[in-house]
DNA sequence: TCGATCCATCGAGCACCGTCGATACAACGA
DNA sequence: TCGTTGTATCGACGGTGCTCGATGGATCGA
């Protein structure tokens, strides 16, 4: 290891600094946006936030995605049960339907977590 | 099948929207993004972005990478070849040292496309 | 030319993930 | 109360991913 050797900018000489430019990310943090880049990290679920996001409501059950998608009903609650746990869905029964919604804020977490220096970029 | 019957706006009805209260995403556009997702799912790969982009220079070799996340330096290869082929780092061989850099454009599409709809979110 | 260094690839082991059919649970209508 | 309907869970199967040590290729200095 021997490069023109140069430094990393770490936590400690920046401590107050979030955005790229200004210190690495901890490990906690980035183990956190891992578990919600992993949520949408499979096509379907990147759909099934879509669908539900254009859905007349910004809501949907499970019985109105199932179709769109092409994939078994165990599947799709399998698919939504895990962007629920990633905080990207929320999920309120109603009567005999389980209705999902969009959560806006971690959409907009997220988005700043991958904008750029200038305006904040945190990764 | 049978809550309050109500409608999807699909891309047929809304062609010229691309924001998610205009039309649903459609598939090829999904499989796309979960692609990148995927080069952002894993803890370690987060912590390289984040790593090179505030190093000296906003580059990075392997060697200087190894020790900050504490994994082999083939494991680390690995990890920086899968976010080359996301797209989100580019790679430039100088003499004995692959150096690698943040592709900004990468993070910036990925940015739109989970801001919110009166921002133009896409997702 | 030869040794050292940086890096990518290979092969293997282990864990995790997406998908399904079958099944269980809950709520509603008759 | 009983059948129907919407969902979640279970168990299983096949595929994929993360990690490592070992190895090979490329580059540089001596």
């Amino acid at each position: 290891m021997s490069p023109p050797s140069r430094s990393v900018r770490t936590a400690e000489q920046d401590c107050c600094d979030s955005s790229v430019t200004g210190a690495v990310l901890d490990v906690g943090r980035a183990e956190a946006l891992a578990l919600v880049f992993k949520a949408l990290s499979d096509p379907t679920r990147v759909r099934l936030v879509s669908l539900i996001a254009a859905h007349t409501g910004a809501e949907a059950c499970v019985c109105e995605l199932t179709e769109p998608v092409g994939l078994s009903q165990p599947t799709v609650s399998h698919h939504l049960k895990q962007l629920v746990e990633a905080g990207l869905l929320s999920r309120e029964q109603r009567g005999r339907w389980a209705y999902y919604r969009v959560e806006d804020q971690a959409l907009d977490q997220l988005a700043a977590a991958v904008t750029r220096p200038g305006a904040g970029r945190t990764i």
